[in-house]
DNA sequence: AGCACGCCGACT
DNA sequence: GTCGGCGTGCTC
């Protein structure tokens, strides 16, 4: 307690993080009575309204005039307080991704609900001493042997397991047999044994999975599970997972897609006797609360999650698992712009713990961390069961191309042809959904154009629309040319899905087709039967587009075609290679993944593309040995830095100085190369309100300093100024 | 006059 | 992020 001027005692002050854009904590008095420490999780008054934040600093000095000063208004003392690490975190991720600690806080303080304990469910049990009730129905009775065992029931699942309707434990109740009573609520989820199911492993899993479970109770290290598609990389982190369990430890998996979760949280099953804690954007408010508060008290020992559970506040945190870590699904590119695998890494070294980064197509980043020997490299070089892998040729379009109008080479027909004869399955993969990406007016050059996108409109054949695949503008196809009003005239320019399935029909008539694209009606359950189908032998060839290279496991896919293998390689993203070569590397993983006999084909106009020769001369190594030359030559991510400044707003002479002024201090630092300002004062020009420069040098301090720098020191335009730093954090750790 | 909308600054 | 204040412009 401080004496004040006036001999009065004045209460302590702390500073309260709160989940809101502003740069630093605020102040708060503490009233009498009231001990929250730091990490403490409180109630405050925000202006006009009320807002949950966390004590990030205690007895502090009074930055603002006391009369401002206002009270804590709670302190949650049931919730555990944020320790000391997680906290680091969310300082460190902010200072990282130039975002505000509160809107990093806000990724942590989800649920707000959780913060209170949960309620007690209402059950009913038997009053011992109450004589069964005088008339003993057939129900009633059904009811009373069940609850034999003498413990509370639930209501509605006393009701289910008796076989009786709710209204006839009401009348037990009401006849003061039964008595409502408070339940303790339900842990969220049985905890997994570790020593369920250890699966029988290969000599290189047993390698990989030995290091990693003498790693699990140690320090901080990171590994990256290198290994081909169907090589077991599940089974071998599985066992670093059992050693963390067995060593007191919870742990935590991330997985890049949500729609994979159901299939990986059975497989987890198998393995551990009961599903892990699931945690993604689509899970309800009150399971939320609870894997919160279980992960915070320590009653759920393993979370399989999406890139946000990556700040859940796990109490005694001992593993992190990013599996396909490559995936760019990791990133957010709102609010708080993060990568997931990154940001994982710097958990495991705040608090101490090993990370586990696992893909058959590693980013180039983590391939250099390996390199590097910041990460431990484990490889699975070969698929697991002594299946081979799929033998990939490549075929060149210049020589060996279809007739015009066509699409399938004559060689891939031909091994359609074969795979049909033998009641094997194809995969013809083309990225693009729809029949035609472009409609033409053959008389008078007319092209079908978005009015809302610069974009044109790809026809969807199935449906009778053209539509926009940028804003989601639909139009019903036309039957004439709306500018030269020629009938007949409109020719589709182009393979979708849709047409390589009408050619694959026309080709193999007896063939059963299915087309399989994100945009057909029927949504998920659609999907999912579509799914089955195929892995029940019911399709004979399948034409899909990017979906079909993740998560499903085909078993009777044998061939995989890839239709236009060049497509992806040639837009202006400097991960174009990278993305290409592992979307490719996963799709025509497909290929023969169970019986070990495969093969892919990848039709292009350039097979001497590095990608494309890595992936037919299955030479893996080569193709990074090329893209980490190439990025170090140009100095692109992980060797030189990318950043994006979004300047968004309605001000446009505004944000036209912002751009030229980044423009302006960019000289000043001879590593420093700013792209893009003119495309950027361009897109303002043409009335867009966001653009982007894409700056670029060596080493991500500077360039971060730079603009932050700038960004203090320039008149705020009207609008916003959002900073976004695309870079790979290892070298600063 | 009444209000819908967008912009902007404050919030301890 | 969210709120209230305020100016602009449109409608009853």
């Amino acid at each position: 307690m401080v004496q004040d001027l006036f001999g009065g005692s004045a209460r302590p002050l702390v500073r309260v993080l709160l989940p809101v854009a502003v740069a630093e904590p605020y102040t708060y008095r503490v009233p009498e009575g009231m001990a929250p420490g730091l990490g403490s999780i409180v109630r405050v008054p925000l202006g006009p309204r009320e807002v949950i934040g966390v004590v990030w600093a205690v007895d502090v000095a009074t930055p603002v005039s006391p009369g401002r000063l206002k009270d804590l208004l709670h302190h949650y003392d049931q919730a555990p307080p944020l320790d000391d690490a997680l906290r680091a975190l969310i300082d460190w991720v902010a200072n990282w991704t130039l975002a505000s600690p509160g809107m990093v806080l806000r990724m942590v303080l989800r649920s707000e609900e959780a913060l209170e304990p949960e309620a007690p469910v209402p059950g009913v049990r038997r009053i011992e001493a109450a004589p069964p009730p005088e008339r003993l129905t057939a129900a009633r009775k059904r009811v009373l042997d069940t609850m034999e065992d003498g413990f509370a029931w639930s209501k509605s699942g006393l009701a289910h397991a008796a076989g009786v309707s709710a209204s006839v434990i009401d009348g037990l109740i009401a006849h003061e047999v039964l008595e409502v009573v408070q339940m303790p609520a339900v842990p969220p989820v049985p905890a997994p044994d570790p020593d369920w199911a250890p699966p029988t492993l290969t000599a290189a899993q047993q390698v990989a999975a030995d290091r990693l479970v003498k790693a699990a109770s140690g320090g901080f290290q990171t590994f990256l599970i290198d290994g081909v598609t169907g090589s077991g990389k599940t089974e071998v982190y599985f066992e670093a997972v059992a050693a963390a369990l067995r060593a007191g430890r919870q742990a935590l998996i991330l997985i890049p897609e949500i729609a994979l979760t159901s299939a990986f949280l059975e497989r987890f099953e198998r393995r551990f006797a009961a599903r892990p804690a699931e945690w993604h954007s689509e899970i309800s408010p009150k399971q939320r609360a609870r894997v919160w508060r279980g992960v915070a008290t320590g009653d759920v020992r393993v979370v399989v999650g999406a890139r946000s559970a990556l700040f859940l506040p796990f109490r005694e945190l001992g593993l992190i698992v990013v599996d396909e870590e490559h995936d760019g699904a990791y990133k957010q590119d709102d609010r708080v712009p993060y990568n997931a695998r990154d940001m994982a890494v710097v958990r495991g070294h705040l608090t101490g713990f090993p990370v586990i980064l696992a893909s058959a197509t590693p980013s180039v980043e983590s391939q250099v961390n390996a390199e590097a020997g910041r990460y431990q490299r484990l490889e699975l070089p070969e698929r697991a069961l002594g299946a081979n892998m799929p033998e990939i040729v490549a075929i060149d379009m210049r020589q060996d191309g279809p007739e015009r109008g066509q699409w399938l080479a004559p060689t891939l027909r031909r091994a359609i042809a074969e795979a049909l004869a033998d009641g094997a399955q194809s995969l013809l993969f083309l990225n693009r959904r729809g029949y035609a990406p472009l409609t033409l007016c053959r008389s008078c050059g007319h092209r079908f154009q978005c009015p809302n996108c610069s974009t044109w409109l790809i026809e969807h054949r199935f449906r009778g629309q053209l539509a926009c695949h940028h804003c989601g503008h639909v139009e019903p196809s036309p039957d004439h040319c709306p500018s030269c009003g020629g009938t007949d005239s409109l020719v589709p320019c182009g393979p979708g899905v849709e047409r390589i399935a009408e050619e694959a029909g026309d080709l193999f008539p007896d063939a059963r087709v299915l087309v399989l694209s994100s945009d057909l009606p029927g949504g998920a359950e659609r999907m999912k039967r579509e799914m089955k189908v195929i892995e029940e032998g019911g399709a004979d060839i399948v034409v899909g587009t990017q979906l079909v290279a993740k998560g499903h496991n085909f078993p009777l896919m044998r061939l995989v075609g890839v239709v236009d293998a060049d497509l992806g390689l040639a837009n202006g993203d400097p991960r174009a290679a990278e993305r290409t070569f592992q979307l490719l590397a996963q799709v025509t993983g497909r290929a023969g993944r169970i019986s070990g006999q495969g093969h892919g084909m990848l039709q292009t106009y350039a097979p001497e593309h590095p990608v494309i020769r890595a992936l037919a001369r299955d030479d893996r190594a080569a193709f990074y040995r090329a893209e980490i030359a190439a990025r170090r030559a140009a100095h692109l991510p992980p060797f030189g830095r990318m950043a994006a400044l979004i300047i968004s707003g309605q001000d446009k002479a505004a944000a036209a100085a912002h751009a030229r002024a980044l423009a302006l201090c960019a000289p000043r630092d001879p590593a420093l190369t700013v792209l893009g300002p003119a495309e950027a004062a361009l897109a303002l020009v043409r009335g867009r309100h966001r653009f982007r420069l894409l700056a670029m040098t060596p080493r991500a301090t500077d360039l971060q300093g730079l603009l932050r720098a700038w960004l203090k020191q320039a008149p705020k335009p009207r609008g916003s100024v959002r900073l976004q730093v695309d870079v790979d954090p290892q070298s600063f750790l």
